[in-house]
DNA sequence: CCTGCTACCTGATGGC
DNA sequence: TGCCATCAGGTAGCAG
């Protein structure tokens, strides 16, 4: 379920741990989770991906709007975690529970788990490499992210809520954080973007760092532990203002909460407040 | 070029 | 209890 303050936070605990180790050797255990995205030849890019490993080192952890990088000192490897997909840190190199790929490192293993085979490790040259790293937009915790570049991007006749999924425009924002912000900017996210007038634009964007900044805020505290299989991110529930509470009164004007599809996904709004 | 729909996987949940 | 339908926080690929 990770979107962009879980990856943020994910890579920021992840750097004392790995920066500076060694991947003495990398185990594919279930190949599908390392295919291209064509879907076929698992076995040879299970081969190759341990072949380009071995030996290598890790120089940098880095994220790119969802995806998770871990830089070496020849190419990069590229997580993404898609719905389910997590992170698992073993202090040997004995591996316990599903886990698709691992990583022994010299001072550990690093284990990728995704049970239901959505998410991805692959190795690439560079990021760009890889079409849906190098189509991406403007990070939002970036200063890049300006008001002005807001309203650049809404130049768009689409719904709002899909305008904020896509990810080539904003990268980073899921199914939660964008029907956050539509609620926290009070706009309704069947709204046509380029219909939002320029005020309305400027408090999309203050709302858009502030519920991304906030969950950072969540994240971060208590850090991920990667040694617990068991964990998760704590309190994220606790923050959400409407994702979800179908049917509960909203927290700003007590009405009910009311769930619709968009793009065959859920959204959830005050109509009463969400303008 | 843009937009919208579906497939991709597996597990959890709820109704009957 | 068992079975079936539905749902899940994402993206690539394809058709129009």
């Amino acid at each position: 379920m990770p979107e962009l303050p879980e990856v943020e936070a994910v890579a920021r605990a992840l750097r004392p741990l790995v920066e500076g180790r060694t991947i003495r050797r990398a185990r594919v255990l279930h190949p599908i989770a390392v295919r291209p995205s064509s879907g076929r030849g698992a076995r040879r890019a299970a081969q190759d991906l341990v072949a380009r490993l071995r030996g290598r080192w890790i120089t940098r952890v880095g994220r790119r709007g969802k995806y998770l990088l871990l830089e070496l000192d020849r190419g990069c490897v590229v997580m993404h975690f898609r719905l389910d997909g997590q992170l698992v840190w073993f202090d040997s190199h004995t591996l316990a529970g599903h886990v698709d790929v691992a990583l022994d490192l010299d001072s550990g293993t690093l284990g990728f788990v995704d049970r239901r085979h959505f998410g991805r490790v692959q190795h690439f040259t560079q990021p760009d490499d890889l079409p849906g790293i190098r189509a991406l937009g403007v990070d939002p915790l970036t200063p890049e992210f300006t008001a002005e570049k807001l309203a650049d991007i809404l130049r768009s006749s689409r719904p709002l809520k899909l305008l904020l999924l896509d990810q080539a425009r904003i990268a980073g924002l899921g199914n939660i954080y964008s029907s956050e912000a539509l609620w926290r900017a009070r706009l309704d996210p069947r709204r046509r973007a380029h219909r939002v007038l320029p005020a309305e634009a400027r408090r999309l964007h203050k709302a858009i760092v502030a519920v991304l900044l906030r969950a950072l805020e969540c994240c971060l505290h208590p850090a991920p532990d990667f040694r617990d299989p068991g964990w998760w991110f704590q309190g994220l529930e606790e923050i959400l203002r409407v994702y979800g509470r179908e049917g509960k009164p909203c927290r700003r004007c007590g009405a009910a909460v009311r769930r619709i599809e968009q793009g065959g996904r859920s959204t959830y709004a005050c109509f009463r407040c969400q303008k």
